[in-house]
This record gives C-alpha cells, structure tokens and sequence, in this order.
DNA sequence: GACAACGGTATCCATTGGATACTGATAGCT
DNA sequence: AGCTATCAGTATCCAATGGATACCGTTGTC
C-alpha cells in the first residue's frame, strides 16, 4: 500500500506529514527559521542569535532545513569562509504559521507560570499527607 | 535580574516562553491535544488514536500537559479504572494554532518530498564524483 | 483460582543532544 | 619564516531522552 496518494493524516505514522510536522516542532529548527525571517544570516551569527546551541546541533538542523527545501545554504570562496543561510519560499511561508504559535506561547506565559506553581503545590501538600 | 516582567522573547534561553514554545513543539504533546480537540478521551483510547506511543512516554507528556494547566486528568473509581484526558479553556485556545501548522505541514507534504529526493541524488552525486 | 480489563510503573537499552577540543585555509603582523 | 586571528564547521566523548518490554494492583466473571 502505497501512501503516497492517500489524504495527509498527522495521526498516521506512515504519513510524511506526521514527520514534517515534528521537524517543524523540532526545539532549534522553528527557532531558525524565525531569525531568518528577517533576511540571510551567516553561520556564527545564527549560533549568537539562537542562543545557546553548539555548532554540532546547528549544523544537524541546518542540513535538514535544508534537505527539506526550507533553507538555502551560500558558501562564499573567502577566507576567513562565509556561509549563508536564507529561507526559501516555502520557508517563508511557515513564517505566518510559527508566529501564532510564538504569540500564543508569548501570551499565555503567565497563566502557564501559575498552573505549574499550583500543580507543584499540590504536589508537594500530596507527599506531606503521605509521607511514605 | 528578574525575567518575568521584561517582554516576552523567544530568543531568550531564560524566557518561560522559550519553554512554553519547545512543549508545545514536543513530539506527543502537540498530537495528544489535536486528538483531545473532539472531547475527553481515556488513556488508552489516547494510545491507539495518538499511533504509536509507548504508555510510559504518554503518561509523561499527559503530565507535564496537565501541570501545564493544559489538560486535565479525571479519575473514575471504578474497576477496572476509568482516567479521562479533556483540554482546559487555555488548551482549546491552543488548537487553532495548532490546526495552522497542520495544514501547512498537510499542504507542503509533496513539495517537501520532492525536496528531500533532489538533495539526496545531489548527495550520491558528489559522493560518485569524489570516491575516497 | 485463573483470567480479563485498565491505567499505569519498572527496568533496560538505543538514540539523541550537548560540552569541549580540534581542523583547514589564508591574511596580516612581527 | 613563524605566530595569530577568523570562520565554519568536525571529532570525540558523555549525559539525557525516548522507546520496547515486562510487570503490578484492583475487582468482576467463569
């Protein structure tokens, strides 16, 4: 069976879709991705920029941002080396997406602040009652 | 310096925010809510919608969702137990973000297939073009 | 008294992520 | 000639995370 044809379905495991989606879930990609919204960036820039990954993650991240045709990556033949970084179309097109996402996680810092505080309270009342 | 006044920053390793977006871009939790976006939904009900999760990775993630405040857990004392899973006000208004990113990881799937297949061939090319 | 249903734990191992040190090419300085 | 700095990464090693599998406690049914 072949899935290629059939509807995108996240909840599938076989479906690319479901992997897209975690790549763009993924803790440093989405992060690139909103700092080149604002036009290419070189290598070290970035490290400065997504504070803090090590240059092992990044270039990991990068080559599948890449890979996945979201970013393209410009080597100039100086030295020191210059590499740049920029969103393609369809990279830019998962700028709009992403930034409901950052607004939402922006805005509801507080409220999630406070349920952890509470749910740890809770927990810590619990281990009080029982003390085993 | 205290963080939690300043604005919220993405960029920030010591922004909540930074956090919040990183849960949200977890790998179960963000389907765990999309599957919970119809109503409550038991344990194992949540396993085989949420394909395929293994029990002790699905228990961590409904954690930290519900101490989060974004779910919560409602135990039946029956036998054998009944444990219902429904999103809060704050995790419902996570859904339509969410249902954002799905359609563009749905929509993008074929160009991004496409993508991956040119840059492997690119990779087998200069691999046979430098064999060391 | 054995078994099934359900919501988990417990234990172990594979994969991933991260810290740190190092490389290669060249220009500029001494 | 040798030393140093710059930049974009590798290489290596260790810690944290994720996943597979087995097991537990409770009670109703056969």
């Amino acid at each position: 069976m072949d899935t290629k044809d059939l509807p995108a379905n996240i909840l599938d495991p076989n479906c690319p879709s479901r992997v897209i989606f975690q790549r763009i879930g993924d803790k440093w990609a989405s992060l690139v991705i909103q700092v080149l919204g604002d036009g290419p960036v070189r290598f070290s820039e970035l490290r400065k920029m997504v504070n803090v990954v090590t240059p092992k993650v990044l270039t990991q991240t990068l080559r599948t941002l890449e890979r996945d045709g979201l970013i393209t990556r410009t080597v100039y033949a100086q030295v020191p080396p210059r590499v740049d970084y920029q969103l393609t179309p369809m990279g830019e097109s998962l700028l709009q997406p992403l930034s409901m996402l950052r607004e939402w996680a922006e805005s509801h810092v507080p409220t999630i602040m406070e349920a952890r505080d509470a749910y740890d309270d809770a927990q810590d009342e619990a281990l009080l009652a029982s003390p085993k």
